[in-house]
DNA sequence: GTGTCGGCCGTCTGCCGACAA
DNA sequence: TTGTCGGCAGACGGCCGACAC
């Protein structure tokens, strides 16, 4: 089952519907983003969750929020549900999914589940994205479509005709229909799209440094979806609760599921989080109890460009230990100290995850006897020994 | 100490500095809205926040929040600050309080405490509330400004002149100057504003329907707010957090602070409110055991107007009983049931509170032996013996 | 190959009194 | 008294190629 072929109804709140075209959202959202496949297991961190709390709220998690000692670190999950959304107002794209934690006895037969890595975020093929320059938003004029992404993406100009030109009709994350006259001419000559466009850019109001992403589909239809720039202070604080409460009620929700193994709904928004707090659990055990690592170990590690593709920065394990040893003792959510080869001034965070990195095992590694916290128990699981390297179809 | 000479400083969640004028922040929240005052003691209803999140969020409380059975249904605390906000990108505004539930000696000492029943809302007295037409928003002219109001909130003309004009500058919540064109001409003559208003317009995004407010205060500076039309679902679903999460999280908050005696947060949004679910301990002292109400009593209750007055509509009390008998079981929120002389459908809620209400003593009473309730004690409060007609001062 | 500009035309903004509700 | 309209003048939107980086 891939979600990128899958049509979602969302209901959300309202009880609205609406069909959200499941590869517009990817690439709204980022090269690096997958979700979880509906009905698989996965494990969910709290902390990573309150990490985006934190981040849409500008706000520091505070010494005021009390521990929930009965939450652990982690909570292993049955994903009932997953569906894409975007906020009507911003465009900003989130995803909606309702988790229950696995009882004892299910927890004592995760081993037993074949593997669920999840289909990779299927970007589309036929899309481009481009940085809006001042230009391009000015009410002077329209939008100059690179030559290559415009060849590529839209549909061939008879060219024949002086000057070639035809109307795009693009529909964007909501099902709206935006229509531009796409033309070519000028000297030298260019794409460009006149009429129409600015309506777009007004309607979202884009500024010069977000970005647009067009992407035709296999169906032969035209998608059209923004990117805002990570200007500062965008999300403001919510007038309805204040952050240290919603802490706390992400806390408590994730605690009372987790006593009552009963469900929870979360949201992921994918632009606004540091690091994915809800991965497939196969990825998970993969990375805590099939992979070794060790102070001193180099890595690589996947990071979005600007321009919506991936890179690889390369960084040298400098430690191994808690992040938060108060308040999320024993926990894997960013145990590791790292260091980067390119010093881009903290561009980069200085703890990742164990399952975000890629250890680079074709060099000698430091003598390790012991797989990194194998001596830790999971949490609520009472052993491992079901595992072995290969057990889970991974490798 | 009246709020309403007070000039706050808000710190809010990004340490911004921001002066906010409390005339201004009552004009807007409406004639019926009266903060507590800082340093004062409060009582807060648990059940009336989640009723203000719910209509945040246009979602009703689900069974599936869980009970916190150590959470009373309603909370005696010290309110230790107030600050007055305005949303930033729609001029919304809503109040932060940080409250501290009294330990149990305080408790006990609040008999002792002299009446706090909080400086009623200051309302400007040179003010004047419109609602806009469609010519007012229109790109096509400018706002034709009531003769009456005019002239008694603006600065007066120089008749001598023709036409006679000047030019006006307001402020808005956040500080902002508007500049605009006050001009008297036509005929007939009438006052106007042109030049700058439309900028306004649409830099608050208003449309017909939305009101405007200006103030002339006592040291002859100009105000200007906005109050936005009830339109249906303006404020749409959060992207951070569920709404069940939201629910969680107040209560598990309020029943932390409860459990520790500690500070909490919250915000009052007295425009998405259907009540105030914070109250002068005094106003509900009186309202509990100075008043005796029973079933078929008469009562009045005040009313917003559509012109930001004040109106009272009558009623009769047709029972008192648990609003919620599940999830808040002797709760006084809402507990009594009325039925309204004028029925206008559904528009006036069926349910009120005690302190909500007056009522009529000068007919003559039904035979009601006992204060209403006087017989459930007032949870984590031993006594109320200390407590007799007068001795906190009110009449 | 593409970002920005000057030129130019057409539409819409916005100020006015007329008129009617 | 005030909401809406037609008239009109000027500002700005928006399409074009020139030009430079």
């Amino acid at each position: 089952m891939s979600l990128s072929s899958t049509c979602f109804t969302s209901q959300h709140e309202e009880g609205e519907k609406k069909c959200l075209n499941s590869e517009l959202w990817h690439a709204c959202s980022g090269p690096l983003v997958s979700l979880p496949v509906a009905g698989s297991r996965v494990v969910y961190f709290p902390q990573g969750h309150s990490e985006q709390v934190a981040a849409s709220t500008n706000k520091n998690v505070d010494a005021d929020i009390p521990n929930y000692p009965g939450l652990p670190p982690q909570l292993i999950c049955q994903l009932h549900n997953v569906t894409m959304h975007a906020d009507a107002e911003t465009d900003e794209v989130y995803a909606q999914m309702t988790l229950q934690p696995l009882n004892l006895q299910e927890q004592k037969d995760v081993c037993l589940v074949p593997a669920e890595l999840g289909a990779p975020s299927k970007q589309p093929t036929n899309y481009f994205c481009k940085t809006l320059t001042a230009s391009d938003t000015s009410t002077h004029g329209g939008f100059s479509v690179p030559r290559r992404a415009a060849e590529k993406v839209f549909p061939p100009l008879d060219y024949s005709k002086q000057p070639p030109a035809q109307e795009l009709i693009a529909r964007d994350l909501h099902g709206n229909e935006w229509k531009f006259r796409h033309i070519f001419r000028g000297q030298p000559k260019r794409h460009l799209l006149t009429t129409g466009w600015s309506v777009f850019v007004s309607a979202k109001r884009l500024v010069a440094g977000d970005s647009v992403i067009f992407i035709w589909n296999d169906n032969n239809q035209l998608f059209l979806g923004i990117r805002r720039a990570n200007r500062p202070q965008t999300i403001m604080p919510s007038a309805v609760l204040s952050s240290d409460t919603m802490h706390i009620g992400l806390l408590a929700a994730a605690a009372h599921a987790a006593a009552t193994y009963s469900r929870f709904t979360i949201f992921y928004n994918p632009r606004a989080c540091p690091s994915d707090f809800v991965i497939p659990l196969a990825k998970y055990v993969r990375a805590m109890y099939h992979t070794q690592v060790s102070v001193g170990m180099r890595f690589r590690m996947l990071f979005e460009t600007e321009e919506s593709s991936v890179r690889r920065y390369m960084g040298t394990i400098t430690a191994i230990s808690d992040f938060d040893h108060v308040r999320w003792p024993n926990s894997n959510w960013r145990s590791v100290k790292v260091g980067w080869d390119e010093s881009t001034a903290g561009e980069r965070q200085p703890r990742v995850s164990l399952w975000e990195i890629e250890p680079l095992t074709t060099f000698p590694m430091y003598q390790s006897p012991y797989p990194m916290r194998l001596k830790r128990p999971w949490p609520g699981l009472p052993s491992f020994t079901g595992f072995k390297n290969g057990d889970m179809g991974i490798n």
